[in-house]
DNA sequence: CGTACTGTATCATAACAGTAACACAGTACG
DNA sequence: CGTACTGTGTTACTGTTATGATACAGTACG
């Protein structure tokens, strides 16, 4: 279900919940499906259970996952489980670093206020097509 | 000039780049602009010139600054020094990361379209007012 | 050419991050 | 209640990263 390269030089941990929040954001792990066990996944990547647990807990902590002790580990249910404002608040982080780093290349703001409007808009066309 | 905390979490010479590609973006650094000096700087900040040499050498690589041996860093005028296709896709690269991100903040693609834009134009509006 | 600036390079050290090994605890189910 | 799953927590090892100390080299200018 999901790879890694433990030489990559991006941490293992990091790498995977890339993954799953792209699996999420896609929909090809649906809300409240389960995901593989810890010890379950750690077989397959040839790699500690610890360090799926370091991903499953970072990915929590974004709202995006629920543990159960003794159950397993679960796609939330509820988009996030972040305030309004806080939500908003993150976003705003991200959007503010697209802007420094697309002006540090040396776009105008009107070019990334374009850029970006346009690219997030192909990929909302695309999903519809699907 | 610039500021740093270095028990942020944050490495020190991260900070000093977060703030200096800021500083370019709005302006505050013009192109063609001198740096401080790494000792100045260093002795400025309480903190070792090695660490100022990383954060320039950062931003010489990501095509920023430049740095003359024995007279000092400056601010590059040429926008990037990247050829048109790199800087595009690594803009694309952080406009995916936005998408990704406000995904599992329980954003929709069309919704954060609408806020990135907006975001950035109002940012744009801004700056047309100064 | 010597002084006082600049940046450059090398090496050492201390802290941290990533990963692992292993023991503990909860849930499910026959 | 015991087996076989699940997740949790503690501790330890290791390589890397961030930072520092210190010596080297180029530029400017009187």
């Amino acid at each position: 279900m999901f790879h890694v390269r433990p030489d990559s030089g991006e941490p293992i941990y990091v790498q995977l919940v890339r993954q799953i929040k792209h699996a999420v954001a896609t929909g090809a792990l649906a809300h409240g499906a389960q995901l593989p066990s810890v010890r379950q996944l750690a077989g397959e990547l040839v790699v500690n259970p610890n360090t799926i647990v370091r991903a499953y807990r970072e990915l929590e902590h974004a709202g995006l996952l629920e543990g159960v002790p003794g159950r397993g580990w679960y796609v939330t249910y509820g988009k996030s489980k972040l305030r309004d404002e806080e939500r908003r608040r993150r976003l705003q982080a991200f959007i503010d670093q697209l802007w420094a780093e697309g002006r540090a290349l040396g776009y105008t703001t009107d070019e990334l206020a374009d850029i970006a409007a346009e690219a997030l808009r192909e990929r909302a066309e695309s999903e519809r097509e699907r």
